[in-house]
DNA sequence: AAACGAAATGTTATCGATATCTTGATACCG
DNA sequence: CGGTATCAAGATATCGATAACATTTCGTTT
């Protein structure tokens, strides 16, 4: 900059105020130094700014990206939540620092202006080692009635209600639930699920499955099939398990969606081509992403936020 | 850290050596100092380091996030590719800066000391953008005749070969391939298929489809259908496509794998899944990541760096 | 006992930008 | 015409760490 500012026969600071579009300065002069910098391929020295502001225009995104079969934030999703947040972020004038749940100690993440968690973990574990940073968070995920922090995510409850209003309509009786609640998100579409089933005095039948899996999901209605419990509708946790799901009831011989309702969660593109067509809840990841970053954003201006959650839709296709 | 010195009773200088464990400084005295670091819950200031050291200790990632249909680099892929180099670059003490084309003018981008990108685009479109930024830049794809840069990605002509001579084994004579040749990846999987079969006198059907959908490989099977065009063998360049293909080809009343034999590409997990069980060509992500990682490091460090590629398997199944 | 050398620590300058406080020049007022 | 706004630009200090060079301290050598 002090070159430049040689060049351009001002001094440094001037050359500071001109390329950061200062009102201080002459608007020719300004021209002048702004087609300098140009032309010599000037690029500012974003350390020394980062030191001089305080600030490093970053905020990291914590997320899981080993592949695992126990966890919801895989498959294309946190990639489009990670596009709504990048852009937001990225018009905002910040960096995504991407990290893992290990990496995230790492130095560089202690200088990020914020922190964005995706993904709470089982039993808010994450959430509690990022609170120690004391830095700006917000989370995706579900709210907990005892947490601190800002959580943005879409409205679980709302999902699991909608679905028990279609199976209700569709006159059915004896649903089932398959997925893990212990994932608080997963833990609020089944208490949504609950909640509106038992308005028609209804209780619903708990499959606790692990995995988010198709295996998992066919080997869960097997395992009804096993234990010779009824059923006439299937609430999955994700389009795996439904897909699943669907499968072995299939195979049993029973009719989807006749004998049979299936709905699964995430509305996956490839839910739209399976056969029979699957039904399915669908979240806005993209809008997510961008809500999450609008939140930090507000915290590290030192403006309050609050959590929010999105609405959802119920795609009803052939299950 | 002038705070810190005070507090110990020595010079800043011995406190930056004492946390950075420099032999330099007396043991008692380093482990004295780091004590009262963690006490203190001092933090070093990353900025300040990265302006001295005139180091980001960052690599900027560039990656495509936006879900399309006509893009490789999508669903779960790019996430286990980000971990391999997450996991590789965090060892090394550096950070992951995330971004897509459009953001990677963002100032912090220019400060990242390397550049890893993901997705060679259509014609190398996105190779030559940021060839202009002058950083270190390793690419994930496949190699051209013409780059200078260092390209890392999994041997896709050994891909076309391995599906060739799979095919030939089973005796098919009519092998049709299924995808967009314009990325430079699959354009290698084509040519590594059609000369393996040429080697038998054998000239594959090119039927390109831009979208990387199910849907698009339904249509490339019916198209061929309606044109009579006839076929025993189909070779596509992802797994959805092959899937679509497979479903379409089971429409018209001919079977997999009796008349007809389908390979994919990425085996993604579903494949295994699908019925009947889907033939595949699987890439190692994670260590294709970690590969990535690794070869930018070292160009940062001034050495030299090769192309290089990974070996692939063919994942026989059903089809 | 003087001289030397290694170990431990300190002094100073520096990385490159920007905030704050000043200064100088010009315009405008009654 | 003196005095005050207004605008443009400069001087200096500072952000927090570390490299290079300087110094002190002590033990060892001859």
């Amino acid at each position: 900059m002090a070159d430049l500012a040689q060049l351009a026969g001002v001094s440094k600071i001037t050359v500071s105020r001109a390329l950061g579009d200062s009102p201080l300065v002459n608007p020719e002069t300004r021209e002048r130094i702004q087609a300098l910098a140009r032309e010599h391929g000037y690029k500012l020295n974003i350390s020394a700014r980062n030191l001089r502001l305080r600030r490093s225009h970053t905020v990291a995104v914590i997320v899981e990206m080993k592949p695992s079969t126990d966890r919801t934030m895989f498959d294309p999703y946190p990639l489009v939540l990670l596009g709504g947040i990048s852009q937001e972020l990225t018009a905002a004038g910040y960096s995504v620092l991407l990290t893992t749940r290990q990496g995230a100690t790492a130095a560089a993440v202690q200088a990020a202006d914020g922190l964005i968690l995706l993904g709470q973990g089982v039993h808010q574990d994450a959430v509690r080692r990022f609170d120690k940073l004391r830095l700006p968070m917000v989370v995706w995920g579900a709210r907990s009635q005892s947490d601190a922090h800002v959580v943005v995510g879409s409205d679980n409850r709302l999902g699991g209600a909608l679905v028990a209003r279609h199976f209700i309509a569709l006159g059915r009786r004896r649903p089932v639930f398959i997925g893990n609640p212990s994932h608080p998100e997963i833990f609020e579409r089944l208490s949504g699920f609950v909640d509106a089933l038992a308005v028609h005095g209804i209780k619903p039948l708990l499959m606790r499955r692990d995995d988010f899996t198709l295996d998992s999901g066919m080997d869960a209605v097997r395992s009804l099939h096993a234990r010779k419990v009824g059923f006439d509708a299937i609430f999955a946790c994700n389009d795996l398990l439904a897909m699943g799901a669907i499968r072995a009831t299939l195979d049993l011989g029973r009719s989807v969606p006749a004998d049979v309702s299936v709905v699964g969660y995430d509305d996956m593109p490839l839910g739209a081509s399976f056969l029979p067509p699957l039904s399915s809840v669908r979240q806005d990841w993209q809008e997510g992403g961008m809500l999450l970053a609008r939140k930090v954003l507000a915290l590290i201006e030192g403006e309050s936020a609050n959590s929010e959650s999105l609405a959802v839709s119920l795609i009803v296709r052939s299950t």
